[in-house]
DNA sequence: TCGCGATTGTAGCATTTGCTACAGTTGCGT
DNA sequence: ACGCAACTGTAGCAAATGCTACAATCGCGA
C-alpha cells in the first residue's frame, strides 16, 4: 500500500526540493563573495553559513558534480556559465522579494531575514506580482 | 578554525529549523484532518504528504516525545493542548499568507502552493503587514 | 470463530547535512 | 630551507527523512 514511489528514483522529489535550495543558496553566496573578493574559498562559505568547512566541502563537491561550480583541490571556487546564470536568477529573485518587503513596510533587518527564507518558495507568478508592487528599483 | 559549535548540542541550530517546520506542518495537518473526520490516522497523514506510512510513524513518534501529539499503539492521533495551540497559530499564519497572496492578485492555485512554502519563513513583523494588506477576511 | 484485508509497527538501508578529529597542502616569515 | 599557521581534504559518527520488506494487530464479514 501507500502507492507512492511509482517512479524509478523514489524519495527524490521532496529531497530534491531541499537540495535545490541549498544549491541556490551556495551559488548565490559564491557570486556575492566573488564580487567583493578576487577568490571564493571554502572557508568564506563556512563563515557565511556558520557551518563547518567540511559541510561546505561536501556540498561544493556535489555542486561540482552538477556542473554548477568549478574547483580543483586546494584551489578557489569558480562559477561556470551555468552557475553564473543560476546565480543571476537567484539574485534577481532575492532582490525582488527583499524590495517588496520593504515596499509594504517591513523594516530592513526583518526583510533581509524573511527574504532569505521566502525566496525559495515564491513562484514565478507571485514573483511577478511582487515585482510590480515593489515599485521602481 | 571554523569556531562553531560552542554550544553543547552542535548541529541543532539549522537542523532545528527544519524539524520545526516539519512539526508545524504535521500538527497543522492533524488539526485539519480532525475537523473533517472523527479520527486522524497515520495513513491519512501519509496520503496527505505523499509519503510512506513509516515516515509518518517516525515523525509522529518524535512529535509525541515533544508533547505536540498524543497516540497509543494502533490508535488514532490526538492533539493535546500544546499541539492545539501550535495548530491554531500555524493555521492563522497560513490563512493570512494565503489571503494576502490572493489580495495582491495571485491566483488561488498558486497562492495555495506558495503559502505552503512561505509560511514558515514569515516573521511576526512581516505577518502583521500581510494581515493589514490582506484586508477584511 | 476464523480469516483476510487494511492499518500500524519494526528492521534495515540510503541520502543529506551537521559535527569532531586528524591528515595533507600551501605559503609566508625567519 | 624550514617550519608553523591557515586552509583544505578525509574518515567516521549522529540525526533526520526517505524507502522496501516483513511482522503484528485490528476489525469485519462469512
Amino acid at each position: 500500500m501507500t502507492e507512492i514511489a511509482k517512479t524509478s528514483e523514489p524519495h527524490q522529489r521532496t529531497r530534491g526540493d531541499h537540495a535545490t535550495e541549498t544549491a541556490e543558496d551556495y551559488v548565490e553566496a559564491i557570486a556575492d563573495i566573488l564580487e567583493s573578493q578576487e577568490a571564493c574559498r571554502v572557508t568564506d562559505l563556512a563563515k557565511r553559513f556558520a557551518v563547518s568547512h567540511v559541510t561546505v566541502h561536501r556540498i561544493i563537491r556535489r555542486l561540482q558534480d552538477e556542473g554548477l561550480v568549478v574547483t580543483k583541490p586546494y584551489q578557489p571556487i569558480h562559477l561556470p556559465p551555468k552557475g553564473k546564470r543560476l546565480a543571476a536568477r537567484c539574485r534577481e529573485r532575492h532582490t525582488i522579494v527583499y524590495r517588496f518587503l520593504l515596499a509594504i513596510g517591513v523594516d530592513e533587518a526583518t526583510a533581509a531575514i524573511d527574504a532569505e527564507g521566502m525566496e525559495h518558495h515564491v513562484s514565478a507568478a507571485t514573483l511577478a506580482r511582487f515585482r510590480e508592487l515593489a515599485g521602481p528599483g
